[in-house]
DNA sequence: CTTGCCCACTCGTCTATACGAGTATGCCTG
DNA sequence: CAGGCATACTCGTATAGACGAGTGGGCAAG
């Protein structure tokens, strides 16, 4: 037998309304949510609590949770129950994170800020290879057809946050230390300024959308997470562009910062 | 009776796949729309014809169109059908759209741009008052308790793509054109500079989410599709802030675009 | 006490059915 | 010919039931 749910938690329905039995029910859980009756974290009644509270199918609970998931709230958790969604803790990036007084470390931009926010920070899914530039990348780093791309995905405390690619010109990289898993300190930019290629500035692309089904998986991404894809080319002073940056982000997990010039 | 499916449009389920049955009808549409068999604003099989294709319940076929809903790949018509969502034609935001010399003409970069891209821009929702700062508003501002709000909604071609409000401390705004509902030439930036604030730069924060029930009405959102949220501050050239503005936009109407200095 | 099993509870998947409401089309009537 | 209605098709909502599978606690056997 389900215990009955504690009164006043929720309300009743409005048969009279026009809005549907389970637009009703997900209103009602997600004002219980911003008014924090339920906690992050906090379990939300079960299905059958909630047939037996508002006298309907099983199905339309499900409905309300399903209008709750797309919109990032709560998640299930098959044999446990459905909970309030977290939020995690956001990485913020600063526009000024390649600048060259960041670069002088050992360590990746991502390790030392990681460390310093006190959280543990894991690189993965190490790859580096030549290959064909798509026609993107192509069009961006100044119609080159092969490319060495390097691909890596950052994780935060054990939870994938960010898979990128960087792209660049064979001529370039190819038998550099780029080309290899570990760039250096400093990374692939210190590297490429001592290749000669200082760098002048960087364009940034964002946009944001839902996952395809291979990003839900590289990055764990939870019902009702879009990602933000960003897309950063590097030009040197000479104003040819060195390096583009495919990135992908769970957009949970992060505040872009950027500083602009009133000009 | 429905018309049977064109043969080879579809494939056939894998009963001994562990996958769900509607994730493997979800996964054919999804590869179908992917690889062009349906484009952009077409109308997919309809929930019939797909329950006779594959031999599952309407229920099953319903499914698997709310998956590719949340994917934001598709959107249905009440009485028409399911449709593959056309991807709408995007703004472009440059980092350098504040610059002075974009301020010169007498109607707002937004409409001038508009104009510009081709498309038919209208602001709307108008409004125009004094109100409690909200935390994080009065936080930004440097302890302001009340702000003059400037609330308008952004449309191109009919379409609500932006929702903006303009936070401005009172001592600066009040009594001034910045109170009015038309700031006059060049916005509110120029009105700002006139009034001695000449300004220095810009600070913004982007975050991606899932919209608020709120929120999908205004902008009229599709299921699957998220927000940006943007937030600019404007500081003065002594450092102080001038104006925040807090801005949602329909994520998939917007690219936005930033150029960083390498330092 | 520890191990292992069973059971109760949870969500996941799927079927079958019913009715409602929005849309488009074609036919029938005036 | 024009207007209106009937109808068939679309998706939206809701019910009732069935079985499966993951989780965790309690109980019984070793």
């Amino acid at each position: 037998m389900s215990p009955s749910l504690p009164s006043g938690l929720l309300g009743d329905l409005d048969p009279t309304s026009d809005r549907a039995v389970f637009r009703q029910i997900a209103d009602q859980l997600r004002e219980a949510i911003d008014r924090g009756r339920f906690r992050e974290g906090e379990k939300l009644p079960s299905e059958a609590e909630l047939v037996d509270h508002y006298g309907v199918s099983r199905m339309t609970v499900r409905n309300s949770f399903s209008v709750l998931q797309g919109e990032g709230l709560v998640h299930a958790e098959h044999g446990k129950g459905v909970f309030v969604r977290p939020r995690p803790p956001v990485r913020r990036l600063a526009s000024d994170r390649f600048a060259r007084r960041h670069r002088e470390q050992g360590k990746s931009a991502f390790i030392v800020e990681a460390n310093a926010a006190g959280s543990h920070p894991q690189v993965d899914s190490l790859e580096v290879k030549e290959e064909k530039a798509s026609q993107d990348v192509s069009a961006r780093l100044g119609s080159v057809r092969r490319v060495l791309a390097r691909r890596r995905r950052y994780l935060l405390d054990g939870r994938p946050v960010e898979f990128a690619t960087s792209y660049l010109p064979l001529d370039i990289a190819r038998g550099t230390q780029i080309a290899e898993p570990n760039p250096g300190p400093g990374g692939i930019y210190a590297r490429l300024e001592e290749l000669g290629h200082r760098l002048d500035h960087f364009e940034e692309e964002i946009c944001a959308r839902m996952p395809s089904p291979a990003e839900v998986k590289t990055l764990h991404l939870a019902a009702g997470v879009p990602v933000i894809h960003l897309i950063r080319t590097a030009f040197d002073t000479e104003g040819r562009p060195v390096e583009v940056c495919d990135t992908v982000m769970a957009a949970d997990a992060y505040v872009l910062s950027y500083q602009l010039p009133a000009t």
